[in-house]
RNA sequence: GGAAGGGUGUCCGAGCGGUUGAAGGAGUUAGUCUCGAAAACUAAUAUACGGGAAACCGUAUCGAGGGUUCAAAUCCCUCCCCUUCCGCCA
């Protein structure tokens, strides 16, 4: 959520903002709201002043044993509907400021590039140069399958497409990713944390995926319960209210969990393999940091997140998203893309993003200054670290034989107990 | 799911209709004392919003929301959460 007062003091630029993101947004009808809001608050508080004032003397009245005339009191009565007609008048006007409020993206950094769509992201950088075979390269969920380690069949049998079955050393090279990526950031100072995958509609809004994307997530409606689609939900909501202490942060988190999403509006894409499942594994990497550190922060979650990839010997490439490019909450985004063989193409495999005050702001979660005292909203970061299946996709279409057959990175073998994922006979 | 008891400031804890933003204690900070420390003493010590250049002023906040009343932390209703006991259960 932006804030109001700096939307007030800067309309101009805020709307410029949001036409980088391919948004028109007119801010009249808020900032018209946002002056009748003080308006009104002035009336209603000059109101229980008075209020106040004549009820102190009514007490005081009592208290020597008089009774208070009967003017005095239908006065008060008088200034009592005053003020119920006014507060209802301001929470009226304060409830459409944040309905429109919430739906208002966040602000792209100053570093972002200006762009309209995925055409306008920067490429930063490349680690490691693709890999090509001296063979033609197979698609993933084709070596799965003859590996007999994925089962696409047999999932869309028991719950329809866009879901996996893990077989065999399937199973075990899933668990040894899952596993690899929570010590690699374990090592790198990440606290590890496990939470539910179910949240309230509350959390959904703290991180910003309600009220806007409803359809995208999958809800329990008898318990109003949603599925997470990123472990980014529970995990930043774990301070939602909270005032924490400078001295406490950075505050880092490794969470390995399932994540589910809807993929409405993406029916052609993707509709083969590990790529876009309604459910899938993946380890995220959550900070909440002072503001002014938050920048550098980003940097460092890209590399950590960068850091796993290097050491089961993936090439990827990391992508600067432009502002057209970038999701609702966030106002810079990095995409970490990692090299498909079979696809001959970079993916996202992790995306890491700076929200600045946006989601704190939703959630109220606060830094304390211990020098001045001063309180204000800190800044909350993510990245995956990184996406798990993609990752099995990867090391399928990146390490694949000739004969079939699928080498583990040597980083994982310690995981899986085996080297090699040959062909059943 | 059934029964009972609770939710007050950084923490403990009083208050159960009026002068209570909230006693008392602890903690923290500053000062006095001391060669220094401890102890003792003194003072300060919430947040949000609105107005103001500022000092400051005003309003709100005792789990959340609604109601009763001239007046609510205090009475009533609804909801949420926590604890204990019983039931059920991986």
């Amino acid at each position: 959520m932006l804030d109001i007062k700096f939307i007030r003091e800067n309309p101009k630029a805020v709307e410029a903002a949001m036409k980088n993101r391919n948004q028109n947004i007119n801010f009249e009808r808020l900032i018209a709201w946002d002056s009748e809001r003080r308006t009104v608050i002035g009336e209603v508080e000059s109101l229980r002043l008075k209020r106040n004032q004549k009820t102190e003397e009514v007490g005081k009245l009592k208290r020597e044993k008089q009774e208070p005339s009967p003017e005095l009191l239908a006065e008060i009565n008088e200034i009592r509907d005053s003020i119920q007609e006014h507060e209802k008048e301001l929470l009226m006007v304060e409830s459409q400021m944040e309905d429109f409020l919430l739906l208002i993206p966040n602000i792209p950094d100053e570093s972002v590039p200006v762009g309209k769509d995925e055409s306008g992201n920067k490429i930063v950088r490349f680690v490691g140069d693709p890999i090509r075979h001296s063979f033609k390269s197979k698609h993933h969920w084709e070596i799965g399958e003859k590996l007999e380690i994925l089962d696409f069949t047999v999932a869309s049998k028991i719950s329809g497409s866009r879901f996996t079955v893990l077989k065999n050393e399937g199973c075990a090279l899933e668990r040894a990713i899952i596993n690899f990526f929570i010590d690699a950031h374990k090592e790198k100072g990440y606290a590890e944390i496990m939470t539910p995958y179910l949240v309230n509609r509350i959390s959904m809004r703290g991180t910003g995926q309600l009220p806007k994307f409803e359809e995208e997530a999958f809800k329990c409606s008898e318990d109003d319960l949603y599925l997470i689609p990123t472990a980014e939900v529970p995990v930043t909501n774990i301070y939602r209210g909270d005032v924490l202490d400078e001295s406490e942060l950075p505050k880092k988190y490794v969470s390995y969990s399932a994540c589910f999403r809807r993929e409405a509006g993406s029916y052609g894409k993707d509709t083969k393999g590990l790529i876009r499942n309604h459910q899938f594994n993946k380890v995220e990497l959550v900070k909440f940091t002072a503001p002014e550190n938050s920048m550098d922060e980003l940097e460092s979650l890209v590399s950590d997140a960068g850091n796993v990839l290097e050491k089961l010997g993936l090439p990827y490439r990391v992508s600067l998203l432009c502002s057209g490019d970038m999701g609702f909450s966030s106002a810079k985004t990095y995409d970490l893309e990692v090299w498909l063989a079979g696809d001959n193409a970079y993916r996202e495999i992790s995306s890491c993003s700076n929200f600045k005050d946006f989601q704190s702001r939703r959630m109220d979660i606060k830094i304390k200054y211990s020098q001045n005292k001063k309180r204000e909203f800190l800044h909350t970061l993510n990245g995956s670290g990184v996406a798990v299946g993609r990752t099995f996709a990867a090391i399928l279409e990146n390490f694949q034989q000739e004969d079939g057959s699928v080498v583990i990175p040597e980083a994982l073998r310690k995981y899986t107990g085996f080297d090699v994922i040959r062909p059943k006979l």
